[in-house]
DNA sequence: ACCTATAAACCAACCAGTCGGTATGCCCAT
DNA sequence: ATGGGCATACCGACTGGTTGGTTTATAGGT
């Protein structure tokens, strides 16, 4: 076995545990060592492969987006022709993959950002930058569906984008708190039926 | 000076003191002596105030709780006659009090039930509590909006109710990625062009 | 021989919670 | 009114478990 294929090997265990704890417990009370149990290996390897519990922070938040950014990219939604379609594809995916657990489904960038955003400045800039990237990522199709059906809208696509991502983000923490992605599910429900004014031209408000 | 008035000052300071230390630094990163610097006090009064940090936590969010009731019940929107222009003066009083830092605007029921949601099952009951109780204010005056305006949307006020929570949570874990309100108001600006699209009986889709 | 990956014992700092003690004020019996 | 008993508030040194990170050693591939 390729020696570099070995070390990713281990190097993507340590990661697939860290999102997985991290996203149960949040970043603080994550021990590296709870990260090298879930990884079935030990502190002497996590520290040969991180320098420190923050970089593996900003390792997951990395790998988190990377498999993201593969999910949607490879989503049956994106092969509609039409934006708006997209668009609306997107929103029942996301609704469709509420499954399993809470860790499961919900965002590592959220939960981090949230409790590190003052004391890990640059852990909140990976999140912001995965975050707006995944924004910007939806408003493009924004931009063409808003082309195509309400030029005149008052909201940017950048805008509308970010709006997405909030709703989602909101919809975890809700979820949290009640314990199940019912209400996440339903908060998405609102959003796509906001979507659907929004670029319904007869509907359209100031 | 009353004594019980004076256990009230020391035990209120703190709770600010936690209400500030929290939404900083998160639960977990919140030591208790750092309250007690903030609170000016010393880790001997505070154990004999709170059994223990968790006890804190949760009476830090029945302070917080109350405190946002008292906010909102005395807000000048609550005197409109009519339940959406209440609504959306709701919402527009919470894009008003986004100023100062991040920890005087943020939730701290959002950031604690994010982080504690799994391991603290009595962090995460309290703040689903009030979260809940927050949303069923809303409901009321959309229930009574929904009545006069549009009787047969497609939503509940419950429903609409935990989804305004839903933006406002989510616009919190934005802006502290992006480290300033603005993006939070711009959702907060979606948020009420959601509301006015609802109530307005010729927009109304299914 | 050398280098990478892993292991396991180890260390020093940190921190929630404890404990012995002081101060203050109240109640009530004398 | 006074002094003893008692409860409450507070202090700060201490403790014991925890945990991020280090060090030393070993296995195996080249």
């Amino acid at each position: 076995m390729d020696p570099s294929e070995l070390q990713h090997q281990s190097k993507t265990k340590f990661l697939d545990a860290a999102l997985q704890v991290i996203r149960s417990k949040g970043y603080t009370a994550t021990r590296v060592e709870d990260v090298c149990a879930v990884a079935g290996l030990t502190k002497g390897s996590f520290f040969h492969h991180f320098k420190s519990k923050e970089e593996l922070a900003i390792a997951a938040a990395d790998h988190f987006a990377a498999m993201a950014d593969r999910l949607f990219a490879s989503a049956p939604y994106q092969r509609a022709e039409d934006p708006l379609e997209r668009l609306l594809g997107y929103v029942d995916f996301r609704m469709g993959i509420l499954r399993g657990t809470l860790p499961d489904y919900t965002c590592l960038l959220g939960t981090m950002v949230q409790e590190a955003y003052d004391t890990h400045p640059a852990i909140r800039a990976t999140c912001d930058k995965h975050l707006s990237s995944h924004a910007t990522m939806l408003a493009r199709d924004i931009a063409e569906a808003k082309a195509r059906y309400v030029p005149d809208a008052p909201w940017t696509p950048e805008s509308l984008g970010l709006f997405m991502q909030t709703v989602i983000q909101g919809a975890f923490i809700l979820a949290k708190a009640k314990q199940g992605p019912e209400v996440a599910a339903e908060s998405l429900r609102h959003l796509r039926r906001y979507l659907e004014t929004q670029f319904t031209p007869a509907a359209q408000g100031a």
